[in-house]
RNA sequence: UCCUCCUUAGCUCAGCUGGUUAGAGCAUCUGACUGUUAAUCAGAGGGUCCUUGGUUCGAGCCCAAGAGGAGGAG
């Protein structure tokens, strides 16, 4: 893997790059749609190329390997062959499900045990398994094993766990270094930074996952409901450490504002389910600002969703017929709420690219913050 | 014409021996959702308990008459 930073914004840390791996080039900043299960829920991959133009995909190894397993990926020839995705795939390592799944596993040095939420077998990760499961998903960016802890978080269990979250990333390396690819293509591990909101474990993460030296960077254990302010507070302290000629990588992050915020602090990458979650239960995003579609106010607006998108989902389709859908949980709904949900994340940060590589981020990212966040 | 059964929220229905403010599911409306256990979750509005009269301290519930509906007999 390979960056290249373009440009950074002169009124801002923003900053332009391009991404190079074996599967092809990614433009940051960039929005990356999560597709947990190896699928973008309820969106063809055709759609991500020409409606949505994602440049890079998520998978997440917790769920790959409970379902479809192991076998049946190898036997694929990994999960981009599986998938039918031929560009970048990024694996969430687990961690976050460790944290999500909190009442079904125990964490140790060695490693954690856990439950599967599907058939309630017994499993138990490690950094090194999970690097060797990584390996055989097959994704061109694969993540760290680490603890994210959640909020509040009391300061000693956090500087606990950010401890150890460190000693498993020297594992992570190890086994990743000392491993090789199975397919034709390269792997690259991103560290990730953890330490909740507390400024000195911040700091002191970012400079020990600075120092592991890698070709890219996270900021993990985030967006897990800590106040924004808090958020950015921490996104910018780490931002500071982290190596400018790295990626960065703002895990879970967010609404389309925490999104232009942080690319504002100097992030690359982000995933987040919200677009597509978010879709399926009814809340749409558009150039003009957010709308419940299933408010009895859409209910006969035959005008298109989002014309300023001018994709064909927002052009071809009426908020009424969307609303009808949704309300009555059609499956289609579903795939064109995600769809336009997907495709105006990709074209702000595409905008945002665009401004930065003319040089007026900031000031555009302040008008069109105010457009975005507001509710229809 | 007679007999039996039914009538409770927009819909389908619970509702104990007569006892606080009559409930549920669905539907409607509104909100939430941040490295997906989520086509999920939460909240709200919504009642002439068919009508009238009676019994009773007290009636959705018991009694009478009527209205509407379903089935049966002739």
């Amino acid at each position: 893997m390979k960056f290249d930073l373009q440009k950074t914004d002169s009124k801002s840390s923003a900053r332009a790059g391009v991404v190079t791996t074996d599967h092809g080039e990614i433009l940051t900043p960039i929005f990356m749609p999560v597709g947990t299960a190896g699928t973008v829920k309820a969106v063809h991959q055709r759609e991500l190329h020409e409606d949505i133009s994602a440049q890079i995909i998520l998978g997440n190894t917790y769920h790959l390997f409970m379902r479809p397993g192991l076998d049946v990926i190898r036997k694929a020839g990994g999960l981009h062959q599986f998938n039918g995705w031929d560009k970048p795939i990024l694996t969430d390592s687990g961690g976050y499900q460790v944290y999500s799944l909190a009442n079904s596993r125990k964490i140790k040095e060695e490693g954690v045990n856990f439950q599967s939420h599907i058939d309630g077998s017994r499993h138990f990760f490690t950094p090194e398994n999970v690097m060797d499961i990584q390996r055989t998903i097959g994704a061109d960016i694969i993540m760290a094993f680490d603890e994210c802890t959640p909020y509040p978080c009391e300061y000693d269990y956090a500087e606990r766990s950010m401890h150890m979250t460190h000693r498993w990333l020297d594992r992570c390396i190890r086994q990743f270094d000392n491993g090789a690819p199975l397919y034709e293509h390269n792997q690259t591990l991103f560290p990730i930074v953890q330490g909740s909101t507390y400024k000195d474990l911040r700091k002191m993460s970012a400079e020990y996952i600075a120092g592991k030296e890698r070709e890219g960077n996270a900021i993990g254990g985030l967006s897990v409901g800590e106040p924004t302010e808090d958020m950015y507070e921490m996104t910018d302290l780490v931002c500071g450490i982290l190596p400018k000629d790295k990626p960065r990588y703002l895990m879970g992050v967010g609404t389309p504002a925490n999104i232009l915020e942080c690319i504002a602090l100097g992030v690359d990458l982000f995933d987040c389910v919200m677009p597509t979650r978010n879709a399926r239960n009814g809340m749409l995003y558009t150039t003009e600002g957010s709308i419940n579609i299933r408010n009895e106010k859409w209910k006969e607006d035959f005008s298109p969703i989002d014309p300023g998108l001018g994709g064909y989902v927002g052009t071809f389709y009426s908020k009424a017929y969307l609303r009808h859908l949704i309300v009555s949980n059609e499956m289609l709904g579903s795939q064109i709420a995600s769809i336009q949900n997907l495709s105006f994340y990709l074209w702000l940060v595409g905008e945002a690219r665009k401004h930065i590589m003319e040089d007026n981020f900031a000031s555009w990212k302040n008008g069109i913050i105010d457009t975005v966040s507001q509710r229809l």
